[in-house]
DNA sequence: ATGTTTCCTTAGTGACTCTAAATAATCTAG
DNA sequence: CTAGATTATTTAGAGTCACTAAGGAAACAT
């Protein structure tokens, strides 16, 4: 057998590549819908059911585009992070927090297509790449929300005040992240997760055109108020 | 021509609202893309192109779909606001949200129709069924808090402190709506919108499945923090 | 040079949306 | 009560989709 270099294996990586390509133009030029196999193969030129060397079938070609609008999502947002490594924590979040719309507002097909996919769960596996690439964006989040807590504490609620069933979930959630954030805590993190990522669904989804027209000083207003649940300083957008 | 009690009309009546339950059927039954032209016609018991008749397209019907869909959903939130005329506008409000989130568990399929229809932006024409159902569903909450806002007003923000490009956004919202909030009043209503909305979209889309089992503790405590927002006396869930 | 693996094509199946034409049922007018 | 118009529904068919099957051609390994 050949290296993971092979002429071969190197062809057909290209080819990947030229199919997502293909794919991921066909859905931002004609939308979700136009995403066919073979509108795909088309594209890429061949014909048809040659495609089904590359992927066993539609499902997991959406699968795969899905996966890499995740990667990049990430991406994006990693390198925000990372932009300045020496800065606060908390400026940092907010950089990623802006990161993730940018790419949102930059992307809207792309980000549309990560939550209201065509086909909602059936590549919810947890072995799936679209899942290990989700899993990777969820963590951009959460690591930066772990090294705040660890370096500036943010404010928690009284666990004693929080319904008991609500208590044990957070529990289990906070041993499923390996125990870096306290219940309490993952009850913080998980509710401006929540309410970042709601707010760009519904701009996405086009839930909020009755009222508004520009989303990004409601998304600023959001990040205001998501940094004053944090405990940090809430510094304006860059380029304002 | 005959009036709109006629024989024929009635006729007509039955058979679009059996078309409509043999869709919704469909679509609870095998999901989404089960909701074909063809098999929902069948199910009637007409064989594919009679379905045109009724209809002019599988989009068509789909809107039809899903504008019954948002009527049963805000007559459920009618009826729950209206369930108890003497008591305060704030235990309404928390009882038509709930009758949100309770109409949203009970029917998940449809739900979750809504807002990732299968054809997502076509039927958002102003003039549609589906539109009108939809400002229907919307003006629920809307005039509950209207009518918080007159008889016992909410803390609202400076409007000083808004970004210019939000006030005006604000303002014209305010005029949409005939000025029964002011522009600061409105920008409180469209957050506690957006919060409740977005997490409810989210815990349909199962955006929340990695860290939540079971969102209605999760679901109360954002009412709660509704209810502190709106300056209203948080009571708990009706059965707890 | 031979055999194997990989890639890609054509052909074909059953489903889908939707159009067109023909037929059956029903209502309307004289 | 009958003749014509309207409506309801059917079958046929075009075009597309996902996907399978079978075969040919190229690249690879030995």
């Amino acid at each position: 057998m050949s290296a993971s270099t092979g002429r071969r294996e190197r062809l057909r990586q290209a080819t990947l590549e030229e199919i997502h390509a293909a794919a991921r133009k066909l859905l931002v030029e004609q939308g979700s819908a136009a995403v066919t196999v073979n509108a795909v193969a088309r594209r890429v030129g061949m014909s048809g059911p040659a495609l089904y060397h590359y992927y066993a079938g539609h499902d997991e070609l959406v699968g795969a585009v899905t996966a890499g609008f995740f990667r990049e999502l990430a991406a994006a947002m990693e390198q925000a992070r990372d932009a300045r490594p020496g800065a606060p924590t908390g400026d940092r979040m907010l950089a990623a927090c802006r990161a993730m719309r940018a790419w949102a507002t930059a992307h809207p097909a792309e980000f549309g297509w990560i939550f209201a996919s065509p086909i909602a769960p059936p590549d919810r596996r947890p072995d799936s790449a679209r899942h290990r690439a989700a899993l990777r964006f969820e963590q951009v989040l959460l690591d930066l929300t772990v090294e705040l807590w660890r370096t500036r504490p943010f404010p928690v609620p009284d666990p004693a005040g929080l319904p008991a069933s609500l208590r044990e979930q957070l529990t289990a959630y906070s041993a499923a992240i390996g125990g870096r954030l306290p219940p309490e805590a993952a009850h913080v993190f998980l509710s401006c997760w929540i309410r970042l990522y709601g707010l760009l669904c519904m701009e996405v989804l086009h839930q909020l055109d009755f009222a508004y027209t520009d989303m990004e000083p409601v998304f600023e207003e959001c990040l205001r108020d998501l940094a004053a649940a944090l405990g940090l300083a809430y510094s304006g957008p860059p380029d304002a």
